[in-house]
DNA sequence: CTTCCCTGTTTTGCATTCATTTTGATGTAA
DNA sequence: TTACATCAAAATGAATGCAAAACAGGGAAG
């Protein structure tokens, strides 16, 4: 069974306390979706869901609205930070940043463990492609890249990294959303590996920044067109 | 009066309650290095000081955890994180791809009231030298880099390049600890600014880059000195 | 003299309680 | 009917209380 993502950071005695475990819990809600962007978050309920008071969940929110992944407004309670479309350019442009470092580092860096562990994830991609799983497949690519990230050997990296891929998770539910970028996303990731394989930093780099932008602009693209269909009741003068 | 470093995220409604105030005092306190790293962090005292309870800084203490400038060990209290000179090369690594997008976008979307601002900081780090001011010259430099960053028109990549900044802020008392690297430091940002206004992307971007890098390498090669100088008392049987 | 253990104190983690603000319903007047 | 004012109910923000864990000191055993 696939393992639920953002589970990366948690380390065994991090959970020593309560906070941190619902820290984990938190995340792991909001990014699976289970409340709707932009909802209210029901203090009350998810306490006693967790069976804990509400001083522990309190400091876990204010951890998660540091992230981003929840806002606060003051007196009026906990909101799932809404879905923005405009947030997703500078998101990808970032992470572009990163990928070119990464490439850079990890095809310098990456060790036996490492690379087994990434042909592994290739392969499964290969398959879950193969079986047109697209939720296998999302969430394989979310783990390749993370653990490429690790590669790199630079922990800070990784970390800042895996921050922007859970913002992006969010909005997964855009992407990948036609089979076709599904085998073009394959088909870079292959390109990817050779380059990895050869330890070709500058094309490895590259390669991964390549299939950011493409990624990231296949995400926006798929947004305008759903921002296309239903543009029911608002606004249609302009149009 | 030189303002302090890490206030820039703070926006006027954020302070309305008194969580994000305390977060903010907190940080300054800790930016300012109050409290030597490694320190305990005194939970009574710090409420005593502010005139809060327990719980409004412990939440505090739980999102400065999560940004890595303290550390929590369970049941046993918080701590400032201890300085880690491994950990310095990693932040400048990441550093130094986030200075490459800050030059390729700042190039291309500095606007006039940010080539203004940017050219008052730099006229100010020029006096600042002159002066042999090293910490006008630190802070100028810091809010410097901190303005191209947000000139980039990306706040994801300015609220990220300030964690940099403040992560690296902790060290500060190791670099520019010469004269030399100061003036080596503004001729290097004299190339930074014709590049700027230039609108040379490629260049500024290289420009940033270089300097994040020689910054770096001195803020490590001062440390090498520092552990040179005083191993006192110290495994001095292998020297 | 060192080491271990025991006990009293302090500190931490979390639950609970209290005060303030918001929210929503109801009633009243225009 | 609509708009506004008032007030009760609910939720939030922060303080306090309490149990458990860590710490410090002293004394006994080796």
């Amino acid at each position: 069974m696939l393992r639920p993502v953002g589970t990366e950071t948690e380390t065994p005695e991090s959970a020593a306390t309560l906070h941190d475990l619902v820290v984990g819990q938190l995340r792991n809600i909001l990014l699976e979706g289970e409340f709707a962007a932009g909802r209210r978050i029901p203090e009350a309920q998810l306490c006693a869901r967790f069976g804990i008071s509400r001083t522990p969940l309190r400091e876990a929110l204010k951890v998660m609205a540091a992230e981003g992944l929840v806002t606060l407004r003051p007196n009026r309670g906990a909101v799932v930070t809404p879905i923005d479309v405009t947030a997703i350019g500078p998101i990808f442009e970032l992470k572009g940043a990163l990928e070119g470092l990464i490439g850079a580092l990890a095809a310098l860096r990456a060790d036996d463990a490492a690379m087994t562990a990434l042909e592994q994830h290739h392969h499964a991609l290969g398959e879950a492609l193969a079986r047109r799983d697209q939720n296998a497949y999302t969430r394989l690519n979310y783990a390749f890249h993370q653990l490429l990230a690790q590669a790199s050997g630079n922990a800070l990296l990784a970390q800042n990294y895996e921050a922007l891929q859970q913002k992006i998770w969010r909005y997964r539910f855009a992407v990948n959303e036609f089979d076709e970028r599904l085998a073009t996303s394959y088909q870079e990731h292959e390109h990817i590996m050779i380059a990895l394989r050869a330890r070709a930093r500058l094309d490895l780099a590259e390669r991964l920044q390549e299939h950011n932008r493409l990624t990231g602009e296949a995400m926006i693209r798929t947004f305008a067109e759903i921002a296309e269909q239903k543009p029911r009741g608002k606004k249609e003068k302009s149009a």
